[in-house]
DNA sequence: CGAGGAATTCATCTAGCGTTGAATTCATTG
DNA sequence: CAATGAATTCAACGCTAGATGAATTCCTCG
């Protein structure tokens, strides 16, 4: 392999201070109102390098996502344990990943999914699908059951992630993880692997 | 009583028709991406007679939530009937008033209040305070839980709003009221009335 | 009829956005 | 040292937004 002569495309600090600063800005406005020259801003660059670096603002939202959404090492977390205490070990999870670092880029795509339709979709079916419905479909027993259970399972998610981190209703947006756990982790489960009424195999 | 001359201000056609463009703009877009000039394009008038009937675009939302949003006659509601049917009773009310035409501002306001601090403000401070916290405050017994479990309530039924009408998980999106009432409700009243953790009556 | 004034429109301002291409700096390599 | 080419900046284009004030239409009352 030739090494081609010229400056190196070293110096990768300001490539990642502005996907910081994209993480964050992302997060705290939802795609649309995170602008690039403010993401610029932030980092110290001019908005042109953004540009340069990552093209489009639709590729540098990706590449922000791209890192912190793995599921393939959530799945199996999400899967051992008994069978009924999974709603908690859900919950538990996904407090996890939002509180830790990588949670700005999941706050981001929510916040963005609930005002732009196309993080919409990428949330719907990309999170929803592969990961809650194929978690849920390890844990629950009547797979025609599957879709509805899923999506129950998704609205007390959901809920109470936009209750902590978009809405910030106290005092659960204080609360600490233990504390969610045992408020919603039960019902989760019983979303789970309750007897629910028999109009749920349809569709 | 001495009227002026000149024209009445009759002809409230358009400003109604302004009102309306201005409800489903918002219910469907949200607040930021609702622009004045689409919902001048969609009455058939010039943007400036928006400014010139609601002064500005802010004005032209609460205008559009004023009426339909009307706590007064929703809290009976919540409220008449068995307490152990509460939690069904609070799920049913919602997405009858989601359901119905009102439901538009509904819709308007919370897909607002997820991408937009001040509408978020105004949900968190307005609805959940006002509606839900006074409601929940009705039912439960121990008023030092209230907030905690006001929030919890809060969860669940804003996870089901998300996952209906903002998400469109199916076939949660699908299914009719007694289906989701059946499944959600009784998660809603424990949260109203089931024995919670100790830790629940700090803050 | 003829004025008064509300209803409505027109043209325009300012601000911010994403994006582009040319220009400039500068570390590395031959 | 000189050339290369990546890193970075500058200036500008085209677009959309909310807002404003003057101009115009036209109903209504005296």
């Amino acid at each position: 392999m030739v090494r081609r002569s010229g400056r190196r495309p070293g110096n990768q600090d300001t490539r990642t201070s502005i996907l910081e600063a994209a993480r964050a800005s992302f997060a705290e406005k939802g795609y649309d109102k995170a602008s690039i020259r403010a993401i610029a801003g932030d980092a110290g660059v001019d908005p042109a390098l953004v540009h340069h670096y990552f093209g489009t603002k639709e590729k540098l939202f990706l590449a922000v996502m791209d890192a912190p959404i793995n599921p393939g090492e959530l799945i199996p977390q999400a899967l051992e344990g008994p069978r009924e205490h999974a709603g908690e070990r859900l919950i538990r999870l996904a407090i996890g990943v939002w509180d830790s670092p990588a949670g700005t880029a999941a706050l981001a795509v929510f916040r963005s999914a609930l005002s732009n339709e196309w993080t919409a979709r990428l949330l719907r079916e990309f999170v929803v699908t592969q990961i809650l419905r194929r978690a849920v479909g390890e844990i629950i027993e009547d797979q025609a059951e599957a879709p509805m259970r899923t999506a129950l399972v998704a609205t007390q998610m959901a809920g109470t992630m936009v209750a902590r981190y978009v809405l910030r209703i106290e005092p659960l947006a204080s609360a600490d993880v233990d504390t969610i756990a045992a408020a919603v982790g039960p019902n989760i489960q019983r979303f789970l692997t309750e007897p629910m009424p028999e109009v749920f195999k349809q569709s």
